[in-house]
DNA sequence: CCAACTTGTAACTATATTAATAACTTGTTG
DNA sequence: CAACAAGTTATTAATATAGTTACAAGTTGG
């Protein structure tokens, strides 16, 4: 498959929503922004509500974050957008009769569970103001 | 694309090469362990003995670990294996004119990164002494 | 009320990355 | 030298993703 970037995007569009707050906040808005197509917007949109992340109503623009940016850690976002998707896999195809191939996925998927803790620990340090902050930073620099 | 599941077959490799030292470890009979083809097994041989992980003879079956599995982690097979080395992946088509797309590229990168080191950490403790030992702690449970 | 917009879904297509396969070269061994 | 092994390269198949198209349903201003 591509790599996702689905995580980045939705973070996008929610400090697209903080930054223009007073601006267009269209799903064709975004997509421009993005530089992604305005369905796909509105999908990643539509699971940020279900996520109690954002707030929208049909047939109106009106979209505005459902907590404040400090509320909102990265791993927030992970979890709504990435369906709980593991960051590392096991070969689920292995041999049972084999005293390697019978054991490793048991034995994997425990050091995985530990790997995508540390970084899912480490999502939940950084908040969508800090992140918003940065992109601001960054944009007053230039 | 598919899932990668490289790393766990890679580690499945080398702890087989360890546990079953004294029996056939060609390319075949790892690759019925794995239920891999053959020809991948030993491109990822390859990858592994150029990565100082594993010694091997062409034309010969005499596979043996370079390095004492305590002193193999996972984080070792980890940078060994995986050619696209990030977890996690930012949208790199988005709109510079716009203050969000033109700078959140920088902010997620900056943040991936420690989102990986925090990643990458956790697989350096891990050693492929524990993961055979774990693996033969659950055949002798069974 | 209705034309022109919006969000919200669903189905389909295109693309990218991976694993699988096949074929070949080179090396080893009995 | 026959049989088999590692090592390599090229091609194909599989699959998760983004992109596209279409349309239903809600909103709004004239």
């Amino acid at each position: 498959m591509k790599f996702s970037h689905k995580l980045s995007d939705a973070v996008h569009i929610l400090a697209f929503v903080y930054v223009y707050a007073d601006g267009d906040l269209s799903s064709n808005a975004i997509a421009a922004s993005i530089e992604a197509n305005p369905s796909m917007v509105r999908r990643m949109m539509s699971t940020l509500v279900k996520a109690g992340l954002l707030n929208s109503q049909p047939g109106k623009v009106a979209l505005h974050l459902a907590k404040a940016p400090e509320d909102i850690s990265l791993l927030d976002v992970y979890l709504a957008i990435e369906d709980n998707r593991n960051l590392l896999h096991v070969d689920e195809k292995t041999n049972p009769l084999c005293i390697v191939g019978g054991n490793i996925q048991g034995t994997l998927n425990g050091i995985y569970a530990q790997v995508q803790n540390a970084a899912e620990a480490k999502m939940a340090q950084v908040s969508l103001r800090e992140i918003i902050d940065d992109i601001l930073t960054r944009q007053a620099q230039k």
